[in-house]
DNA sequence: CGCCAGGGTAGAC
DNA sequence: GTCTACCATGGC
């Protein structure tokens, strides 16, 4: 099969190893000649960059250019991004003057994040990675390029059919996580949860959010993750221990509770309006940058 | 041994 | 609505 290999222009402000070290999507790893394996829309992909505002490299066994443009919204003003940013005070101008080449990516896939972020309740990232990654390995459809072998992610009727037991195997961390894929993938097979209508212009960040967090291992946080990085509902704000910690070192007036009331969600909306997804990745990275390097 | 990991749930007030 | 105990498990 022919290999389709493609350069794409990227602004200055790009940089494919922070992106892909935030780790918003799991399915990402090494392969060789700094290249980086994704699986993406159904095909494997090789991504690389020679540095930081270089054009991005790819190549796949089809034309992903669109779908890469999209997931890596290459197409957005960056610069008009980090001005509004700015513009909210002076935190965020560090957080942006700091991390500058941050994106935060459009996954393809709803179905996949919805299951991801179910995994990662009191997960370390890289048992998020694994159980997602067994999950597809065995679930999913071989894909191969370049020698590199790797699998789609299932469809929600295989994860039906594979049934509570096999996903047990299959995910590391809490017992619960198959119970709760399971019951969420009922849901959308039932019609009561439709991530594809969701992810349309026209339903708001509130409104995805109150159907997410009517499925069983959906609570604010991995609600707010879903619509941020899959159904590209740019106002959402996850809170997770990093953002977390982060918010109490800088902002003390955010309404932490022990659990996310809807307090913090109205508070980061009118914080941080639109961008508020963008302000919950700059205060991760630097909670996470934090704990790695002390 | 205690603490922590990109939380969520059930049950109590 | 808000708070608590509990859930699994390996690494430090």
């Amino acid at each position: 099969m022919a290999i389709k290999t493609d350069r794409l222009e990227v602004d200055q402000w790009f940089d494919l190893e922070l992106v892909l070290d935030g780790t918003q999507d799991f399915r990402w790893r090494a392969w060789k000649d700094g290249w980086l394996s994704g699986v993406l829309s159904g095909h494997v992909v090789h991504v690389r960059q020679a540095g930081v505002g270089a054009s991005l490299e790819y190549r796949a066994n089809v034309d992903l250019e669109s779908v890469l443009r999209s997931y890596f919204r290459l197409d957005d003003d960056i610069a008009e991004v980090h001005d509004a940013l700015s513009d909210i005070d002076d935190t965020m101008r560090k957080l942006v003057s700091r991390f500058p080449y941050l994106r935060v990516l459009r996954q393809p896939d709803p179905w996949q994040a919805t299951v991801s972020y179910i995994c990662s309740a009191t997960n370390r990232i890289e048992r998020i990675t694994k159980s997602v990654e067994n999950i597809a390995c065995e679930l999913g459809e071989r894909r191969v390029l370049s020698g590199d072998v790797r699998h789609t992610f299932p469809t929600r009727e295989k994860v039906l059919e594979a049934g509570e037991e096999n996903l047990g195997e299959l995910t590391v961390g809490l017992k619960s996580f198959p119970k709760r894929v399971l019951a969420t993938a009922e849901r959308i097979r039932a019609g009561s949860l439709d991530l594809e209508h969701l992810a349309q212009p026209e339903v708001c960040y509130a409104e995805a959010r109150l159907q997410l967090m009517a499925s069983p291992g959906v609570a604010a946080k991995v609600a707010d993750c879903i619509a941020l990085f899959a159904l590209d509902k740019p106002d959402a704000f996850p809170v997770d221990t990093y953002v977390r910690r982060e918010l109490e070192r800088c902002y003390p007036d955010a309404p932490l509770g022990p659990t996310e009331g809807e307090a913090l969600a109205i508070w980061a909306r009118g914080t941080f309006g639109a961008r508020a997804g963008y302000a919950s990745q700059l205060l991760f990275l630097s909670g996470y940058f934090a704990s790695k390097n002390p």
